[in-house]
RNA sequence: GGAGGGGUUCCCGAGCGGUCAAAGGGAUCAGACUGUAAAUCUGACGGCUCUGCCUUCGAAGGUUCGAAUCCUUCCCCCUCCA
């Protein structure tokens, strides 16, 4: 069993805020299994590196013992998306939040013990609470201090409607903390509001109030907004290999540091050094491909990471046809189509528009040679691999 | 309830009767280069049976030879007053 200091020092490792050490450090010494609680948006649930930073945490809380409250917002995701002022989502039915939360629990569990994780929705509490509870609940609150949460605010500042029942978002996950009596809540700096709006309800109700450790957010494959599907700019864990490590071979010399520092098992000592060789003159390109090997065997194993990275050597080093291409069969009508109609068909393009505009522009290459003719038809029983750009290949033959 | 300001292509944002498929930026894609799907530079960026045609500027009507631009009604958002 670990000491106290251990714990803290494993906990605080890469975290953004602990609030507040001392009553953690109390808790610990108590002995008992903390209960670790932290909130998930059934609305999207893939999940992408930017999660795993979290639940990377919530591993080591686990393996040192503490209990994990792996809790799924149905509830709140059932009335509709509160952040992210342009999509409104529509709300989820149950039947929908049931699926994604299936999803979203098996892709937890490549990262959590399935066997010590309890998994709670909030509608198992929610759902009881009437319109008066809820009003009760309201009142433990104000709008000044609710328009002091950062989003809330900027938005109110920028002239962005905010919906009333946006308020009853951080109230709401604050009532859950009372519900799981929970001693900790986990979650990204940009919840640091919502936990601490746990403290409030849990003192209101008479319990005392939890810790909090948020921890940073992962940027997104642009370097400048958070990771998130919805504006792609994300690395999903079921991605195939060779997606992933290519991904994160996209990543700016820059950025791979960040990404190194929060997502990589790797000590310290060991980053510092691979920082100075780099300074020195290494080149950054074998850094991030180690890094993007280590992530890709930690979701697909080692043979296919070392896999992806041998394709990736191929194509973009030394320009080859990778290995797997999807095969197409497209069938003409007459004697022929036009090179613009098969790449539609063949999905590599998007409309025929934008392939006769790749023709244009070099990007297309049928058997390895560059094609400059738009108007190249390919005839009945013609068998070739075309490829779009650097990406994106297809075996087609025309039936 | 009153007054005012808005809704433009994936996003932000100009345009305010013809020269507008609509400036500029971002995102994206392609090419060049390269040490990589880094960086940088160049180009493209509604659709199609592509030197032309069709659809788009909150929605529906209308005025006009011609509308994103003017009028009417409606829907939605913001600010201030109450």
């Amino acid at each position: 069993m670990n000491t106290v200091e251990q714990q803290l020092e494993i906990i605080k490792r890469g975290c953004d805020e602990l609030l507040i050490e001392a009553e953690l450090r109390d808790r610990l010494k108590s002995g008992k299994p903390l209960r670790v609680k932290a909130g998930f948006d059934p609305t999207a649930p893939d999940l992408h590196l930017g999660h795993t930073v979290l639940l990377n945490k919530l591993k080591q809380l686990q393996d040192l013992g503490h209990h994990i409250v792996f809790l799924i917002g149905d509830f709140t995701g059932m009335i509709g998306d509160p952040s992210g002022k342009n999509a409104t989502r529509p709300p989820l039915t149950r039947d929908e939040v049931e699926q994604n939360a299936r999803t979203y629990t098996d892709q937890v569990f490549r990262i959590l013990d399935r066997a010590q994780t309890e998994v709670a929705f909030n509608s198992a509490w929610m759902d009881k609470l009437n319109a008066a509870d809820m009003i009760r609940l309201a009142a433990t609150y104000t709008v000044a201090r609710m328009l002091e949460r950062d989003d809330f605010h900027k938005r109110h500042k920028g002239k962005q409607p905010i919906a009333i029942h946006e308020f009853l978002y951080p109230l709401v996950q604050g009532y859950d903390s009372v519900a799981l009596k929970a001693d900790m809540e986990l979650g990204g700096t940009d919840q640091k509001f919502n936990l601490l709006m746990g403290r409030e309800v849990q003192k209101h109700f008479g319990q005392p109030p939890q810790v909090i450790l948020t921890m940073p957010l992962l940027e997104g494959l642009d370097g400048v907004n958070k990771m998130s599907k919805s504006l792609n700019n994300h690395v999903g864990i079921t991605e195939p290999p060779s997606e992933i490590f290519g991904k994160l071979m996209s990543v700016s010399d820059e950025l791979m540091w960040r990404y190194i520092e929060l997502l990589s098992f790797e000590s310290l000592q060991k980053i510092n050094a691979r920082k100075r060789a780099v300074e020195q003159g290494g080149n950054p390109r074998d850094v991030k491909f180690d890094f993007a090997k280590e992530i890709v065997t930690r979701f697909h194993g080692a043979p296919a990471a070392e896999a992806a990275a041998a394709d990736f050597e191929a194509r973009f080093r030394r320009d080859e046809i990778p290995a797997d291409i999807p095969e197409v069969k497209i069938a003409a009508k007459g004697d022929g189509l036009p090179l613009s109609q098969v790449l539609k068909q063949a999905g590599l393009t998007a409309s025929t528009s934008e392939a006769l505009r790749l023709i244009e522009q070099g990007g297309v290459k049928i058997n390895g040679e560059k094609v400059s003719d738009k108007s190249l038809k390919l005839a009945r029983g013609e068998r070739c691999v075309i490829q779009v750009g650097k990406r994106k290949f297809a075996r087609v033959s025309i039936t």
